[in-house]
DNA sequence: CTTACTTCGTGTCAAATATACACTTTGGTG
DNA sequence: CACCAAAGTGTATATTTGACACGAAGTAAG
């Protein structure tokens, strides 16, 4: 263990009295084939443990004196990616007191926070990232960021899981009214990617005249005088989704 | 000044670097004529301020140290209206560096806060009363609650105006979705009364035959045997709403 | 008892939107 | 030039939405 226990202990009484918040953000990516999230991995070496016992986590740090919320969601996000300016949203806030309780979790705040054993509450954000214009990186706190397949996301982290899957819901909830599904495609897209993610956030089949139809009205869907390559078959128009003023 | 100030300034480089947590509520009501917030009035006496500098704020309290948010929430709730078991929703987390720092509202907290000074995040819930089965109580936060007309309400201490309105956003876009409604009315109501409340949330005007209509395909809005009394014109059919399982 | 007043309660038609459904076209590969 | 794979396209039906006006029921006043 990095640090002693015992000093944690006498200050017990007064830490406790003390919340910590966090910020932690739910970054989404597409591939084409499966939406994805960005998970860091524990950097087990740092904390002198095993490697089996690498746990993942959504990325996340805690408020720093002076930063907003969303401030801190940003900083969160460009330290893991570089990116900015990318699609940020708060949720929900997350605050069981004893959500960074368990044992398996101390263990990591022990080798990564001044207050290991302080309560966290921790706002949530969800963000949604074009795939092809970045490739995680390592920092300080993980030995690894990666894209994982939201339908094989292992156990996570402190209460990770239930705010990953409540980030999920949101997005689909946001999906049909707010257009978020462009900011996960690439910027030349076609209808059929459109349609495969539009599927795969909602879970369910969607009829390919209809789908174009509704798509084909909204007129910030513009078509490109461009056309798929390096496809094996009939290439498919492509088009660009600009935000209306 | 019932406290000193420079007591906080010797603490303020430790006290800054913390951070504490808040919840506040944005309490509604509807009383048949308009959609009412419950506000609380900060309590002159107490802080040895003259009247005129009182504020209204929303009902609110810093989160204890071993409670979730929503019992927070919960707790301030049942302090000032004696009530459970009633609708209660987080609907977003401000946490701007400032958003307690104003003068006018740092000689409130003075007199409230063993840290004053320090930045306050809030996690913000939206809460629906039958405002016929309870009557605002004063408790040891304010000298009086009260009843205000949304779109009458005051000036408001810290950001509460602003998280105000983001409440009555929130139910807005709720309404129709998650039968809110409901909740604001009396167990026994008119479909006129509904209405009534509907164009006040929605801002906007309905037509009565296509918003009976509607309500009527709702299988849990129950018809009773029972007709309104004490009117001067044609008595209305009451109904009750039944959540299903 | 009659009249005046106020709100209650009701139906239809036209327009817009949502759903279901199958075949031809295009370009690439071998 | 034959085959493959995905692109692209239209119509008919059902459902939902929106606009719109008047007789019925009860109370109060003369």
């Amino acid at each position: 263990m990095s640090r002693s226990r015992n000093s944690d202990k006498i200050m017990m009484n007064t830490a406790t009295a003390h919340i910590d918040i966090s910020v932690d953000c739910a970054v989404f990516g597409f591939d084409g084939e499966a939406v994805n999230v960005l998970l860091i991995e524990q950097d087990t070496d740092q904390m002198q443990l095993p490697k089996e016992t690498a746990q993942m986590a959504l990325p996340g740090d805690l408020v720093l004196p002076n930063e907003s919320l969303h401030a801190s969601a940003r900083r969160v996000l460009k330290e893991l990616t570089s990116l900015e300016g990318i699609y940020l949203k708060q949720f929900y806030t997350f605050g069981s007191p004893k959500r960074v309780a368990q044992e398996k979790d101390q263990e990591w705040l022990q080798s990564l926070r001044m207050h290991p054993e302080r309560r966290v509450i921790t706002v949530a954000y969800y963000s949604l990232v074009k795939m092809d214009e970045f490739t995680p990186q390592a920092n300080s706190f993980a030995a690894r960021a990666q894209w994982v397949k939201i339908d094989e996301v292992p156990d996570l982290a402190f209460d990770h899981n239930e705010i990953l899957e409540s980030a999920v819901e949101t997005m689909q909830s946001e999906l049909m009214t707010k257009h978020i599904g462009f900011e996960l495609l690439p910027e030349k897209f076609t209808l059929s990617q459109l349609q495969t993610l539009y599927e795969l956030i909602l879970d369910k089949k969607l009829d390919k005249r209809n789908f174009r139809k509704n798509i084909k009205r909204m007129d910030q869907v513009i078509p490109l005088d461009e056309k798929q390559t390096g496809v094996l078959h009939k290439p498919a128009q492509l088009f660009k989704f600009e935000r209306e003023e």
